[in-house]
DNA sequence: TTGTATGCGTTATCAC
DNA sequence: GTGATAACGCATACAA
């Protein structure tokens, strides 16, 4: 059995008020009763029960970050930013997603409002629309919408149209003029943004933007990538419109997947095509020529919003405030 | 302000006891009022408040997972099967960790158990004592134990040693009789059994053991592969003890800075040199020659124990259960 | 079938 | 300074 503020007030002969006083660091308790009360405590081995304070206080100290899937790495290392930093701050994190459930976003952002686990939320997704974020705002539960701009919600995101826009004008600075495109079907991943970026550079240099140029990939894999490379392969000997260079806004795993592919056909990386990723894994070290790619801030987004979001809610402050971070774009090998 | 109980009954004209008894399908209720505050629930868009209830009934619906660190792969695998099989079981999950709040295990073991936060837990370690262990039993707080087997509670682990013993005698078989191992000082690794297989495969095959065959890397990680690979080839030059193949227990990314010092340095993998990682990271396969390397049934893993830990929690269960899984051995081109 | 009363462990508002 | 007492939202034993 759990040792509650009665056990410790019944053998202190006080009441539990006291002991509650005593145990939040209440003023107005004399000296000796407050060395009594301490003592027995810790002799008990005490510790306040949060769902019993929760229910009191009306504040949790718990956090919730709602993903959507938990098992991608950008959002990882996010998490690790905001563990990292969660330091002393007496929080609890309790993730939530909507993997297995059955549910839709909404009906989870539902869940994590009215069930009342938590103080406030980091929310990490670019697919929700602004009528479905309006319910936190509606029902008054500080949200940090890590991902993409808000105009309703605070939110931290990157500006991925930059990043995009840096990496494709270096293409261009190197001579490239043809430069391919691979795009992914997934809302959450901001990919129109960055193809907006891509499209930029093109203005820019006054080089026309050309559909068929654009590749699609199903999911950042290497065996996508490995698909889409042949399919380039085989344009470029049907002799039109062949990229000397492509970038892949899909991700890293996809541009690895072609590089891979291309050199098995013969080509020689960058020499021959270029290849530009998007992420920064683990894994763009490590596949030769090491792939140059655009790297998003991740561990000090986290940072930055769990302090924001500890911040609204503790100071119930209001205003609604945007990050954006700059995209780091790192030149390695393949471009 | 959200909407209670209270307020359902008010506006349905019965008791908040009776409101409770239908929300939770509790027998005896006639259908017309079932009905009429069911529609009134839905109405109001009604949610139960979780920490009440917890209060109330001493159950959280909730399952901790404590893991030292929540920044590596194998937990981040884990917890993406835990969170995969949650399905339909109404459960939410909650991290613990101790990053960066200066706690020790123990510390934070405490915590998870007297806060009351939780019904049960999930502990991911391999670094705890038997002793700390306890804890949990003492405290009658179902208990997973995940990474190494226990005597005190259920446990899912590995077969590191068996593991490690199938890639070992794999490198004998194509010949190798002066084989390398790298190890690293990190606790939760259990480092230890993945030596005693390499033992086991010397043994079998009657090979001396020798000290000058171990190598130590401080981290898994590619430059501690490099490094070692350049004391490696040194050696080599001066003579004597030349491993013609290397096993890595202490992860992939320290053999895949290996592979590519070695072929930096002019070293052909595997005909030189041999080189066997653990763990399979999404970067083995992309390394070339690809990493041949030995995988923990990480998804598999997790599935098991949110439903063992579930079954625990809901059905009071106390035997003590083990499981053991066996490490499965990839081969690809590096040995 | 439904209402009354009580408790879960804590905090907070009063008196005294 | 400290003790009663109510309240947080919900569940449940018992009474009606």
């Amino acid at each position: 059995m759990a040792v509650t503020l009665k056990d410790i007030a019944l053998k202190a002969g006080v009441t539990t008020a006291t002991v509650s006083m005593v145990i939040n660091n209440k003023p107005n308790i004399s000296e000796t009763t407050k060395k009594r009360v301490l003592a027995i405590a810790r002799e008990l081995n005490y510790y306040p029960n949060v769902i019993a304070r929760g229910l009191a206080t009306k504040r949790n100290n718990a956090i919730g970050v709602v993903v959507p899937n938990i098992a991608s790495g950008f959002i990882m290392r996010i998490m690790e930013g905001i563990k990292n930093t969660l330091r002393n701050a007496n929080y609890t994190v309790i993730l939530f997603d909507t993997i297995g459930q059955g549910i839709t976003e909404y009906n989870l952002f539902q869940k994590v409002v009215y069930e009342g686990r938590v103080d406030g939320v980091i929310v990490i997704t670019a697919s929700s629309s602004d009528a479905e974020l309006e319910l936190f705002k509606k029902e008054k539960m500080p949200c940090i919408l890590v991902a993409k701009h808000s105009a309703i919600l605070d939110s931290i995101y990157v500006n991925n149209r930059g990043g995009s826009y840096t990496a494709v004008k270096y293409l261009i600075d190197k001579g490239h003029r043809n430069i391919g495109v691979v795009t992914v079907n997934r809302k959450n991943l901001n990919i129109e943004e960055r193809l907006d970026g891509y499209r930029d550079a093109l203005v820019e240099k006054s080089i026309p933007f050309r559909s068929e140029l654009v590749y699609e990939a199903t999911s950042d894999s290497m065996t996508d990538g490995a698909h889409l490379a042949n399919k380039i392969i085989n344009a470029r000997q049907s002799g039109d419109n062949v990229p000397t260079a492509i970038f892949s806004p899909a991700g890293d795993m996809t541009a690895i997947g072609m590089i891979k592919e291309f050199k098995k056909r013969g080509l020689k990386i960058p020499e021959d095509i270029a290849v530009v990723g998007y992420d920064d894994v683990p894994a763009a070290e490590v596949v030769e020529p090491a792939l140059t790619t655009v790297r998003q801030p991740k561990l000090e987004m986290g940072d930055l919003a769990i302090n924001l979001i500890i911040d609204k809610v503790e100071k119930g402050d209001k205003t609604i405030e945007s990050r954006e971070f700059a995209a780091k774009f790192i030149i390695r090998e393949s471009a």
